[in-house]
RNA sequence: UGGGGCAUAGUAUAAUUGGUAGUACAGCGGAUUCUGAUUCCGUCAGUCCUGGUUCAAGUCCAGGUGCCCCAGCCA
């Protein structure tokens, strides 16, 4: 596993403002020890985006000799799920990070943040208000306009008190009351305005069950939770830039244990698919794809279904900067990730996607034999494999033209070719049904070509690959695109429209040499000249499914398309 | 003058803090090749604008322009 690391200065350091924060804080002795956390909110997968915040989190802990917390932002309960916290744990695993005995939760912290609540009321800097949402939005204010103070903004410490007691019994229904911090309703950052920090909500909890109809909003739970945790450096993305006062102004209005400090930096943006949790959830329930797995998503268990290694996704994410400017990373990016690992460590393999039936007419018949192959060509240790050879054959479609243009060097009437790792052969007559289809080739072989060289010494342009047509095992092969047709999706109105209709095809006439189905699920294999290619756990014993994880770089589609 | 953030090749970025604008991906051309793969070689292309300071500006100063985020009792 060789990742490449981009920002690498002489000393083998990553360098970016994150880390160099962090050398800059170390050596003015601010931290004993550096901590930092990944924070999910349990409501949804984890997709290739939060790779990023993994990677620099569990990266950033790795390199100081610190610690990163797994906790779960799970102060929602009307969003979040078990089942999404265990995709999480699982997904995190998969991607090769561990985070020691155990996982943080916020709800951990509540009886902790109920009691910082009313210690915000008692010393003034937070009141209850019975104002509706509506009304709440109306006092705001807008962007440019400053808000009005609700007319309970002054309202007694112990009537605040007493009523917030009220709201943990249960005594209101839903949204009849909120605690909100007393900060400013003129500031220009809207974070500022009287912060809902407390709001009633009557749903059961994953965690905490019935414990709690009250639950603190994200910005009373995230830094009193960092705190808590003894996280020096709460590493986040840049749409919370505008709420850092507002988590510095808690941590300096509480009697917390320790002084974490917020930075943000550009989450990841690829182009032809979305990273909102909005969008990908959409794609999920109105079945745009099947699940959140499905092999086009681009949560992490989408791309491990489809074949992707972690190492590749580490390696990609290696490549990325952390700073503060918003671009869109091309998709090739990843793609080269992919390639690049995956030509080093997968083996290799002969498989027809779209099969066209050779006969080989001077091969005996009711004979077959076999013939050496090597597994991969890029590692000489894994050896040899025994694959085998007979009269009537498969080939791939594309690699025969009745009229092929001169710099087409695969089969055509008359011409000769090499098939890989067996023999030369040359196509003697073709055969077509009533509508003119080609449904067969009749070729020849030359008996002195086995293994694929000519000892005259002669050379053939082409070498196609095959399998045997008596020992193919039938399988069904999936080839996927990029799950949207253009690379900003949603940017020239509903991204649900710029779905590529033909971004699944399903083969299901898929010819593979008989070895292939020793590969377990989730193992990489290339099919020889196609891409590469990983089981499925659709697969059953006799038909075996496979994923195209990512295709081979095709410079002869290229030459075609120019014409 | 609501607040915050960001501007370097097609894309993502680097530039020892004022001293030759470098890297990766993509593209293009070629060599090698029993995968039209891989590998190798070559090549294209950039400092948002206008002024200013300076021997020297991507970097400093002034003024513009453009893009992103914020008006959830989501995170």
């Amino acid at each position: 596993m060789s990742e490449t690391e981009e920002n690498i200065d002489d000393g083998g350091e990553i360098r970016d403002f994150v880390r160099d924060q962090i050398r800059d804080d170390l050596a003015a002795g601010l931290h004993s020890g550096i901590v930092t956390r990944f924070p999910p909110e349990p409501n949804g997968y984890l997709h290739i985006g939060h790779a990023k915040s993994i990677c620099l989190n569990f990266g950033v802990a790795a390199e100081f000799s610190g610690r990163c917390n797994l906790r779960f932002d799970d102060t929602n309960p009307t969003k979040e799920e078990q089942e999404f916290i265990d995709a999480i744990q699982a997904d995190l695993r998969w991607l090769g990070f561990s985070w020691g005995e155990t996982e943080f939760f916020a709800s951990d912290y509540f009886d902790q943040l109920y009691a910082w609540a009313e210690h915000l009321i008692e010393t003034g800097n937070a009141y209850i208000d019975d104002l509706s949402a509506e009304e709440i939005r109306e006092y705001r204010g807008t962007l440019t306009e400053p808000g009005r103070p609700s007319p309970y903004r002054d309202r007694p410490v112990d009537e605040s008190l007493a009523l917030f007691r009220a709201m943990k019994a249960g005594e209101f229904p839903n949204g009849a009351r909120v605690l909100r911090a007393k900060i400013d309703m003129a500031s220009g950052n809207i974070n500022l305005r009287d912060p809902v920090i407390y709001r009633i909500l009557h749903e059961p909890h994953p965690r905490t069950g019935d414990a709690w109809c009250i639950y603190p909003t994200y910005d009373f739970a995230h830094g009193q939770s960092d705190a808590i945790e003894g996280v020096t450096h709460s590493i986040c993305t840049l749409e919370f830039a505008d709420h850092r006062p507002l988590y510095d102004w808690l941590i300096e209005s509480l009697p917390v244990p320790a002084r974490p400090r917020q930075y943000e930096f550009a989450r990841l943006a690829l182009t032809h698919t979305v990273l909102s949790k909005r969008r990908l959830t959409q794609l999920v329930a109105e079945g745009h794809v099947n699940g959140w797995d499905d092999p086009r998503m681009p949560t992490l268990s989408g791309l491990r279904r489809r074949g992707v290694p972690a190492a590749a996704v580490r390696d990609f994410i290696s490549r990325l900067a952390i700073s503060k400017s918003q671009g869109t990373v091309e998709m090739a990016m990843l793609d080269h990730s992919v390639r690049e690992l995956l030509n080093r460590t997968a083996e290799r393999r002969m498989a027809v996607l779209n099969p066209l039936k050779v006969v080989i007419e001077n091969y005996p018949e009711g004979e077959h034999e076999e013939l050496q192959a090597v597994n991969n060509p890029e590692n000489e240790a894994d050896g040899t494999r025994m694959v085998p050879f007979g009269r009537e054959l498969w080939i791939e479609r594309d690699d025969f033209m009745e009229d092929p243009p001169k710099k087409f060097f695969r089969l055509g009437p008359g011409r000769e070719v090499r098939l890989r790792w067996a023999y030369f052969i040359t196509c003697t007559d073709v055969i077509k049904d009533a509508s003119g289809e080609v449904v067969e080739l009749r070729c020849t072989y030359d008996p002195a070509t086995k293994g694929g060289t000519a000892p005259d010494g002669r050379k053939v342009k082409g070498t196609m690959h095959w399998v045997s047509a008596k020992h193919a095992v039938e399988s069904e092969v999936r080839i996927y695109d990029h799950l949207f047709t253009r690379p900003d999706p949603g940017a020239d109105g509903d991204f649900l429209d710029d779905i590529n209709s033909e971004s699944l095809n399903t083969l299901r006439d898929a010819k593979l040499e008989p070895s292939l189905t020793e590969f377990p699920v989730g193992q990489a294999v290339q099919f020889e000249r196609l891409g590469y290619f990983a089981t499925d756990p659709d697969s059953t014993p006799d038909r075996p499914v496979f994923n195209r994880t990512m295709a081979l770089r095709d410079t002869w589609a290229k030459v075609k398309a120019k014409g």
